[in-house]
DNA sequence: GCCAACGTTGGC
DNA sequence: GCCAACGTTGGC
């Protein structure tokens, strides 16, 4: 079991439109960073994420989703009308690639980025200290002790 | 809205 | 292959 933290701006994409509620899953797609990618590629179905809104005041961790289904295709690369169209790639070489996820649970009430920043087990979390990565590693120790916090 | 940090692009 | 210029992200 692997621990991910993805971010999203709620404006554009946020915990509501999950559809937790229907138990909906949906395509992680739009990712358009290699770092970001390869950490996708890496995850395994069943691994959890924090689902985290950023561009907000306060940013925070909304709830937790998992992955269901591993990295494929992002077909949003190929489509000249996307907003994440690149024309760089091709069907022959795709470079980008999306997972799906489900919500798993809520938070009973948002982690704030400043909660975190206080406690000293999560000084060195990537949200801290690349905070442009948006999709990125979560230890299990950070994972627990987050996790702690709103049983 | 500002601006620092970071990633990408492209000229050389 | 270097690095300046540019675009984007995201906390504040």
């Amino acid at each position: 079991m692997q621990y991910w933290l993805m971010k999203s701006e709620p404006d554009v994409y946020g915990w509501s439109h999950l559809n937790a509620e229907k138990n909906a899953t949906d395509h992680w797609d739009g990712v358009r960073n290699y770092a970001a990618r390869n950490h996708m590629r890496a995850m395994k179905e069943g691994d959890l994420c924090f689902f985290y809104h950023s561009r907000v005041n306060p940013p925070h961790i909304a709830g937790i989703v998992k992955v269901v289904r591993e990295a494929y295709v992002d077909p949003t690369q190929f489509d000249p009308e996307q907003k994440y169209y690149d024309p760089k790639s091709s069907k022959d070489n795709p470079r980008w690639d999306m997972v799906d996820i489900r919500a798993e649970r809520e938070l009973s009430s948002p982690v704030t980025i400043a909660e975190i920043k206080e406690i000293p087990a999560l000084k060195d979390m990537v949200l801290l200290n690349n905070s442009r990565l948006s999709v990125q590693p979560v230890t299990k120790e950070e994972w627990d002790v987050i996790v702690a916090l709103r049983p």
